[in-house]
DNA sequence: CCTAACTCCGTATGCCTTACGGTATTTGGT
DNA sequence: ACCAAATACCGTAAGGCATACGGAGTTAGG
């Protein structure tokens, strides 16, 4: 990566603020980059990351393969346009209500993000490219928790928190409903398939521990792990701990 | 993937406790399944998972690339076995102290093991094997809060809880370092090539809060982000929140 | 001693990204 | 009005990948 691309990269990031730097001369661009961004976002939402291709959106597009490359610099880039895309499309509604349901409301957008599209989750970002939709949207979680007490470091931090609580959780979310639907076996379908070859190979009364709470856990969910229901706990302990740290804090003024 | 597969991968990885299932016929395979893993971990261990091949494997052991496919069915599977192959490295110290002195210790390991093998972290495990190391561990992460005060449902949801948060914060600092250290930009060289380019393309004054913050964040920690920071931070206010669950608890015998 | 079973491997197929060069098209400058 | 530069689009090819398939050599059971 030559010190030019970032340049290139960071220029179509912005796009919308300086507008794309297009010579006058020779043919106009079929396309615009937001339409080919558009084609990306499909073909990733509908195949998933590894099966994403260069050949695939061009095709989407009506394009020979080549094409593609003279509206982005490479697939990476590409995918890295594509992240800052869909971060602007929920937009920021106003924040209202306590600390904690405005925080509960920054965690839900990337969780209901997460699952619109799964493919953020396979991103493998190297490099973390600054675009505006991303840094909107870290301005306005900021927001949502300025005045209630903490100082700017611990407002990083806690952004940060919730930020890989909630990815993590989704992750483990959007694995599973992945293995439910991609590969149409069912959480019931995929125990009915290893059980009977586990208990084979398990040593008997090796898991204690694992054996009561498992059964416990599938009881109490309708699946085997409810991760809607995991992701409320974790949300509602950290927060917890962050009243905690606030109230337990010197001088306080609320 | 075949029903026979999901046999063969589970027999492969519970062979310590049934062996190897192998043929008399033949000639005997040249290296051991485990040397395979030890093979395949060097590899991903230097070079990442994206650049993880069969070839290299091979290459490693002195064997053609087809010969892999003897020892193990694809490269899905061999990767799901080194996943458990180095889930059994640190083994499980006996636990002591409080529960938070405990849950501490199983979050330790976890990130360290994200550090020491970072190409866990871009596994994607669309069927999560159920192996004796993982089995063990998991057992092992139960044991350390069993008798704290959770339900059998909350304990899961516990070690989820601390599972998660610190698979994604170490995937923040893996990310950080990986692109310190390869690339050979280190985080100030980074900003440095992005701040002249982000200034000429950010509209002026859009990010007060975010400005605010970040100059915070850069003058208190020695980087723009102190992973190691984060983690006990998002740690400690897990922590408090687990506590104060417990100690409101209607019928709490300590 | 024969043959089934097994290991190892050569070849081939069909993906992928992307470097490079060619051709057609558009426009600024003269 | 015309030329040359700039640009879009695309064909080809190189080099990588996983893995299906079949063949050659090797071992041991019957």
């Amino acid at each position: 990566m030559e010190n030019g691309d970032v340049d290139r990269t960071l220029t179509l990031l912005w796009r919308r603020t300086l507008g794309v730097p297009q010579g006058s001369r020779g043919p106009k661009q079929r396309f615009s980059v937001d339409e080919v961004l558009q084609a990306g976002i499909a073909v990733a939402d509908e195949e998933g990351l590894p099966a994403f291709s260069m050949r695939k959106v061009a095709d989407r597009l009506g394009l020979k393969l080549m094409s593609i490359y003279t509206y982005v610099p490479s697939r990476d880039e590409l995918i890295g346009l594509m992240v800052d895309e869909v971060m602007g499309e929920p937009g920021l509604p106003p924040h209202e209500g306590t600390w904690r349901e405005r925080l509960t409301v920054v965690a839900r957008q990337m969780w209901d993000e997460f699952h619109r599209h799964p493919w953020l989750l396979q991103v493998e970002q190297s490099r973390p490219w600054i675009g505006p939709n991303g840094s909107d949207r870290y301005e306005w979680q900021l927001a949502a928790i300025e005045g209630a007490g903490f100082t700017d470091l611990e407002m990083d931090q806690t952004i940060t928190l919730i930020g890989d609580f909630t990815t993590a959780s989704a992750r483990a979310d959007v694995a599973a409903r992945r293995m439910a639907e991609q590969s149409g076996i069912s959480d019931a379908e995929w125990w009915a398939v290893n059980a009977p070859v586990l208990d084979r190979l398990m040593p008997p009364g090796a898991y204690p521990i694992s054996g009561r709470v498992g059964t416990a856990a599938g009881e109490e969910y309708n699946a085997v792990r409810d991760s809607e229901r995991s992701f409320r706990f974790g949300l509602d302990r950290i927060f917890d701990g962050l009243d905690h740290m606030l109230a337990t804090r010197p001088s306080n003024d609320g």
